[in-house]
DNA sequence: GTAGTATCATCGATAGTGATACTAC
DNA sequence: GTAGTATCACTATCGATGATACTAC
């Protein structure tokens, strides 16, 4: 009971054992010195001073000066406040610290690299694996965005939603240059008001198939693998076939289905 | 390939050594199989194998179809917008947990601890013995001066003297600010004089029993360990429990006797 | 998610992070070689090995020798089984340990230690504190155990259950030895039957009073000061006295209640 | 005091130095206060109050109420007694823990995960390439050999004509195993002829469309890539995609075409 | 050569333990 | 002297990382 107490808000709050069982002690007492809190806690008495100080660091617990120093805990409802202040600050950090990056020296340099690199492949009939969930968003999103001049995509209803919710803004972003929106997918209640709303967009309802693929210009073809509800998203994969035959292939099927 | 280029991507995009040099490695050469980053890159080519899975499993490189496996590079730009994205989602799911946090059972309990901030631990803090006839008296005179709202005296028929004539003005004292005062005792012969002159004081005659005992507002509980009249005056000794459950069981206990 | 599960599954059977991971690993997979399960398990790759020794050293895998060597999971049902029985061989290990030392010459030359020293001093008018449910209980036990003539207690309904619990063989053995027992508590529904069911004891029931104390013999009493349900078992606090008079007092006040 | 018997106390009842060294100590003295023990067990004064505080807890000695406070020795055969009351009561405890843990959801989930045991990872085990005609013919051979419940083939009409020469017996030894077989091809004049031939084979005549994929018993998807006369046979390129999502969803389309 | 398997060494953080200097009365 | 407060140092284990030797085809 009160070990797996103890784990809770170790892992909520992103605590030690020490730290954990000490904001605890503190909590319940309201306030105590180093050595109360070390015996209530059950922490080593030589080891509640650093631990105190850093639960002073981190916003945890006030101290008030004095002879000997009093604690006082701070509720966890302002420490939550506090953590996810943190939280955001830390996100603007690595926001920018990614945006410094992309246009740094080092990003700059790993672009020529790339760019002197690829001119030396012929592109044509290569196929690629993608594992995850997120890479292959992140790839079906570039292609989206990159795409000139038709997207074609077949998908089940769930997929739809996440495809729409993941990748929204893409095929937001292709339709106003002009490339034509071709969608496929089980017409279920739940999609049905999202397929009302999206305009310009061909859609097609289609039952009894649970492909996902998707087909840009002509030219590339991704094709999912794995059945979307039955695999740990983590271990999903798709192939991304640059073979313009197979590309057109599965458009002319779009079209015939 | 200088080191510190190596550290500042590895830093830039959180790497870890193998990783870096195996993806700066692939960028320069568009893509490669195994055994060829392992040279170029410097890595052991036994460690190529995993260290590849890792970078795809990350977003960072691509398997390309076919034997013997080969690898092509995402390119860094690509590479910064999934990082990105990550963080953001990372990011989003901390928020969620905090917020769940915050409603969930752990920090409800958390504010009910806080609320109650149970008082004390140790011993020390909850009895004490007193040594000598004169300390006994002089911390009942404190405790009688101090009570608020009863004073309860269990004593023997001597013992009742003593007390009437070391505390009699503090009992005066508590009973004119309303304190209410109930005095038990042998009603000998030599007692009964003064507890007919006594008012305002609800008095129990009660034999039988070798008790001396005083409570002050259910709070404290004073009660004396030797016998009054066997032992000497400086050996005297008495209890002082700051036990509210003990106090106000032999208050409840008074009224049955 | 994944997380709070490999964190349950570790605590539940005692697992380093990477045992749990790689354990899970090999549930979900069957059966695999080291590298396989490094990479679904997300451990590193060179750490995988050691792990899956001691998984199978622990009953948690099986090794199905070959090159490459082949894991297999050994079903969480087994394990429990496996578990269950390593903590019954642990368990008597260690009841024998105990026994070894309870006659060894470590605890034979301690026992002369105290009991050259004890000698020394009167145990008259000494007030021990005693802290924590397992002390308190383990007190009683011993002072019920050595009663000679009486014992009284006045406990709760739910003290009384937990003290019939703890400390009942101990009543047992008193009464056969001859001794008086007297037991006063509120007669409520859940201690009736129990109650009826005691042969040779003097019941009395006392509502309105949430004392806990125990006399023994006229010479020992034992208080405790906080209440039974507020206070946390560790912190719970009593008073052992052995002082005659209180405790000729405390025998005298059951009479009367 | 000699350290070997030290340790061996130390051992024996789970204590750390100062814990032992401070029980001796007050097993040769009978009681004492933190100084007299400090200097008797060679213990930093500093460091012996809450290690007296900590033996307490643990039921190794007991606080003599007073001031200054004076600690006793509880009897080395009491200890035992105790320590194995908690051994067992901790037992208990892990006993109970792992029968919840065995009718909890956690290990329900890893029994699911164990029956469930998801078979492949990597993209390696999933897809393969297949380069040069004779290999690809030669495992379309294999594949339909063993095909169990049905053969589609989606080819062109010179794709056909190859097919059927190289794989006609292999197709004809699968559909005397009642294996179907489907074929779709654009029905032009060299074809028709030879099917008419066809008996026991479904024939679609499919123009417009320059797919050549097999598929067999929903499981296997074979897919060319290249188109079959604009490239030297050497490096015509197939896809073998262990995929049943794929398979079917391609069984599928083959009859909506 | 490809594609790994199988071990080992080092490092920072955590948790537990042992020692010491300093203070207030 | 009593009763602590306030720091420091050392250790084992854990988890992450970086190297290396060996094998099968």
């Amino acid at each position: 009971m009160k070990d797996e107490y103890i784990d809770e808000v170790r892992h909520a709050f992103n605590l030690n054992l020490y730290e954990a069982k000490i904001w605890i002690a503190l909590l319940t007492k309201g306030s105590g010195t180093a050595g109360q809190l070390s015996e209530l806690a059950g922490v080593p008495r030589s080891r509640t001073y650093d631990t105190l100080e850093s639960l002073e660091r981190r916003g945890f617990v006030r101290l008030r000066v004095g002879k000997p120093a009093m604690y006082e805990a701070i509720p966890p409802s302002e420490v939550v406040e506090n953590v996810k202040l943190k939280i955001e600050k830390d996100l603007e950090q690595r926001r920018k610290k990614i945006e410094r990056i992309k246009s740094s020296a080092t990003i700059k340099s790993l672009e020529n690299l790339y760019k002197s690199s690829i001119s030396s492949l012929k592109p044509a009939d290569v196929i690629s694996a993608i594992r995850g969930r997120d890479n292959i968003y992140s790839k079906l999103a570039s292609m989206i965005s990159n795409a000139k001049d038709s997207v074609y995509i077949v998908t089940t209803s769930t997929g739809l939603l996440k495809k729409l919710n993941a990748l929204g803004r893409h095929i937001e972003k292709a339709k106003k240059k002009g490339v034509s929106i071709y969608i496929a997918a089980p017409a279920t209640e739940d999609v049905k008001p999202i397929v009302s709303k999206m305009k310009g967009i061909k859609f097609k309802n289609l039952s009894d198939l649970n492909s996902r693929f998707v087909v840009v210009d002509g030219e590339h073809a991704f094709m999912m693998l794995a059945h979307d509800e039955e695999i740990h998203p983590d271990h999903d994969i798709a192939l991304w076939m640059r073979s313009p035959m197979v590309a057109r292939t599965m458009q002319e099927m779009f079209h015939k289905l």
